[in-house]
DNA sequence: TGCGGCTATTG
DNA sequence: CACAATAGCCGCAG
């Protein structure tokens, strides 16, 4: 068969040429691609048509949802050279849905029908067994309901018909997501996050693939500059080492001596010289500095350890690629309530190493930030009209300070206070103050820290199950259990609104990969709050005015309360430290 | 060898 | 030094 007469059939199946039909996908390099509809399934054999011309073709000429069950179906695609626009991640959904983290296929169909997926099917060596003698004619699906473990393994890539069948039950695992997403009735807006947290994952594929530009010379110039140059034999590292410790020792007195890398021997050592502190974290010894040279040279040696070992010449040798471009693993959703990380220091490379993240020749840095994305997040989701006028302003905590009738910061502190579950402190009055200026919002707090406390399922306004540990405190005295209950409270009430802004992040993330793709720009860096795209140097100031308006576009899209405001701050530079 | 504690970096 | 994350080294238990 023809690519075209494909793409034909495939255009009348889902009956919506243009439009957004759905189509399951998969790929098995070598073997072919499997395609599907709710009615129809094509099995392409590699030697008739190159899957990824396939899948091209279709993709300009219906546009559809690809449907896939999970990131290995995208990364083979960027491996190839493609790039979809829209997505469905069957595994990516699953984990909004449940809040876990294991997604395979025989898990994921157990949960979608009921089953206990405790005790999935095993590929047994009689599995394997059964499954090689019996025909293709026998499906993934087994009797009891299970999905076959010998096709979960792999099986589904050894044939092309499987290829297809393997379509068609991403698909339908498709189809009982929907339903299941549509009973969240606390959450209307969940078919929508699970689209936007496909895109999401695709695109954690994409930044893998791609990579954050680095100059590679200025980066070794800044690290030999902190700790010196290379060392060619472990020797000379352990020379340079040992200089290195000698420079804080020479300060201590006579015969003293002390691990610097142990915390009990640095305090001890401090104690020599007639400083007591009760933990020997650099904020402390800042606040001493002066008092003793000793402390000015273990300030100046943590710094240089730090290089050394993590963001040194062994940092740029494993995750910089010859093309000069810092890769690292991307997940779309880790932790406690969803938002995106990354491996390779890419989310906490220290702000001096970004002078050395440079946009290629041609190319520049568009950056941009949102602006007090938590309290906007949080006027949003809890529906709270006085904190909603407050967005209004470009510094939402100007207004706020004004009904409280406090300053600025300690306005500031007060409201992340009460989404981080701080009940203490310098700010106690004006959070009471809050009570009565902001009651919905609070309450919405409120809500989320006894669910937490108490064990009661909690999502975000998106539909993230929020995974909550057990409550269970047998064993534990009293005042730990109490303490263990306050900080489930503080984890529930923070998770509430730093998961809505990562689903909020990620709706913006993904249109602006959608609009911006026409424009030959991309994503390179996704910060929580902040993204860095790089673009062609002609197409920079075009594509910064985009940022702005894929902002208003995610919010009208995204936010259940249109008068709520979010601001982003953006800048085209070379250097990622020109970026403010 | 795995894990908790300490430390540093980021949002 | 609230909330979240990655990552390195150290001491200690198994």
């Amino acid at each position: 068969m023809e690519s075209a007469e494909i793409v034909a059939e495939i255009g009348a199946a889902v009956g919506a040429v243009g439009g957004s039909g759905t189509v399951g996908l998969t790929i098995a390099p070598g073997v072919g691609v499997g395609l599907a509809t709710p009615t129809h399934r094509w099995a392409v054999p590699v030697t008739a048509i190159d899957p990824y011309a396939l899948v091209v073709a279709v993709e300009a000429a219906i546009g559809p949802r690809w449907v896939w069950w999970s990131i290995d179906t995208a990364n083979a695609l960027v491996g190839g050279g493609v790039r979809v626009m829209r997505c469905w991640d069957v595994a990516s959904t699953q984990r909004l849905l449940t809040g876990g983290w294991r997604t395979d296929p025989g898990r994921v169909w157990a949960q979608l029908n009921d089953l206990d997926a405790t005790v999935l099917p095993t590929a047994s060596p009689d599995d394997l067994f059964s499954s090689m003698t019996e025909s293709d004619a026998v499906g993934p699906v087994r009797a009891d309901g299970y999905l076959d473990a010998y096709w979960v393994a792999g099986a589904w890539a050894e044939s092309i018909d499987r290829l297809a069948e393997w379509a068609a039950q991403a698909v339908d695992a498709q189809h009982c997501q929907i339903m299941r997403l549509g009973k969240l009735t606390a959450n209307p807006a969940a078919v929508a996050t699970a689209r936007s947290e496909s895109a999401a994952e695709l695109l954690c594929a994409e930044l893998a693939h791609d990579g954050l530009p680095m100059d590679r010379g200025v980066a070794e110039e800044m690290i030999g500059e902190l700790v010196g140059p290379r060392t060619r034999t472990m020797a000379e590292q352990y020379a340079q080492r040992a200089q290195r410790d000698a420079e804080v020792l020479r300060h201590a007195p006579t015969g003293a001596s002390a691990d610097l890398r142990n915390p009990a021997q640095v305090r001890s050592l401090l104690k020599l010289i007639g400083i007591d502190v009760p933990d020997t974290r650099a904020g402390r010894l800042r606040e001493l500095q002066g008092v003793h040279p000793l402390l000015d040279a273990l300030l100046v040696w943590r710094k240089a350890e730090r290089v050394s070992t993590t963001y040194g010449y062994n940092w740029l040798d494993e995750h910089v690629g010859a093309d000069g471009r810092l890769r690292g693993d991307w997940s779309s959703c880790d932790g406690a309530a969803g938002r995106m990380t990354a491996s390779a220091g890419l989310h906490n490379m220290p702000a001096h190493m970004r002078a050395a993240v440079i946009a290629e020749p041609g190319y520049r840095f568009v950056r941009a930030d949102l602006g007090q994305i938590e309290p906007r997040i949080l006027a949003a989701v809890s529906g709270d009209a006085a904190l909603a006028r407050a967005t209004r302003d470009d510094d939402m905590y100007t207004p706020v300070a004004r009904e409280l009738g406090v300053d600025r910061a300690t306005a500031k502190l007060a409201v992340l206070g009460a989404m981080y579950g701080q009940t203490t402190g310098q700010g106690a009055h004006a959070l009471r103050r809050l009570q009565t200026s902001y009651r919905v919002a609070m309450a919405y707090l409120e809500t989320a820290d006894v669910a937490g406390q108490t064990g009661r399922e909690l999502r975000t306004y998106g539909g993230r199950l929020i995974p909550m540990g057990s409550t269970n405190t047998e064993g534990m005295n009293d005042r730990d259990a109490r303490s263990r209950a306050a900080a489930r409270g503080r984890y529930a009430r923070n998770a509430v609104v730093q998961g809505a802004a990562a689903e909020f992040f990620k709706v913006w993330a993904a249109t602006m990969r959608a609009r911006s793709a026409s424009l030959g720009a991309r994503i390179v860096l996704c910060l929580h709050d902040e993204l860095l795209i790089h673009a062609p140097r002609a197409a920079a100031d075009d594509v910064a005015e985009l940022l702005a308006r894929c902002l208003d576009e995610a919010a009208a899209r995204w936010s259940p309360m249109a008068s709520v405001r979010f601001v982003a701050d953006v800048s085209v530079v070379d250097r990622w430290s020109d970026a403010k």
